[in-house]
DNA sequence: CTTGACCTTCCAGTGACTGGAAGGCCCATG
DNA sequence: CATGGGCCTTCCAGTCACTGGAAGGTCAAG
């Protein structure tokens, strides 16, 4: 296969799947021309990599994962560990926008947003 | 005021406001001998940026809010405007963490996170 | 033989800082 | 008067995970 081929099938741009070749999260094959050729096994792995992204693991943590995809006689418990910590920082993450969406809903809704200069959401901005 | 008064006043690191003052946010004074001086404008205007950074305005959004907050002849239709399309983009970032904080925290559940190798989150990136 | 869709590499830019090096300025103490 | 420490300065490079674009090679179809 080549690099539009897997870029189809794993719904990541071919831009990406080079950089993912570049920080060596995937090491295709060189044809005689120069083009990458990705097995099955690249595929999954590029699959693997979309999902795992997909969920908001950073790369690093993407290719920890991987790797621990990749030996069989890994512990559960590395993995959990791992989520847990991502858990955490989705709720951490999702918590500061609650709290910027809350300050900033009550702004827009006490903003008359006509063409009168005066806007609560400037004098909050202000104070 | 020094950089350090401003930093300390405004809550932003030292290394923030140059970095303002380089984007033309915020324009300091000169001492003879090169010092940045602050007047008191100044530090209002930082911590405007400040406060608008903490609820996750864009610096570019940032920009056009200082521009209004000191147009006093400005409607609120453009600032309410901004803050709802900013407010908009907050609720989609929820929604996209939330439905990853769904999927990852029954992965987690699922996973027993002991000695063995059997892992359902892995089993699930992998498929 | 040309066209168009692929593919290649390399370089630069994104956003909003942040770290660090190398050096100047200023004040207090020995 | 020298020195030390805490400010301040500029400039350069790095972060993260791509993304855009230029310049050019390859391949199959018409």
């Amino acid at each position: 296969m080549n690099i539009g081929d897997v870029a189809t099938a794993s719904g990541l741009p071919a831009k990406t799947i080079r950089y993912y070749e570049d920080i060596a999260l995937v090491t295709p094959k060189r044809e005689a021309n120069g083009y990458r050729v990705f097995s099955e096994n690249d595929l999954h792995k590029l699959r693997f990599l979309a999902r795992a992204r997909a969920l908001g693991f950073a790369i690093e943590d993407c290719r920890t994962l991987l790797a621990l995809y990749e030996d069989k006689g890994r512990s559960s418990a590395e993995v959990k560990e791992l989520s847990r910590k991502h858990l955490d920082e989705i709720d951490q993450k999702i918590a500061e926008l609650q709290s910027m969406r809350n300050t900033l809903s009550h702004l827009v809704e006490a903003c008359a947003g006509d063409q009168r200069p005066d806007c609560p959401i400037l004098n909050d901005l202000g104070q």
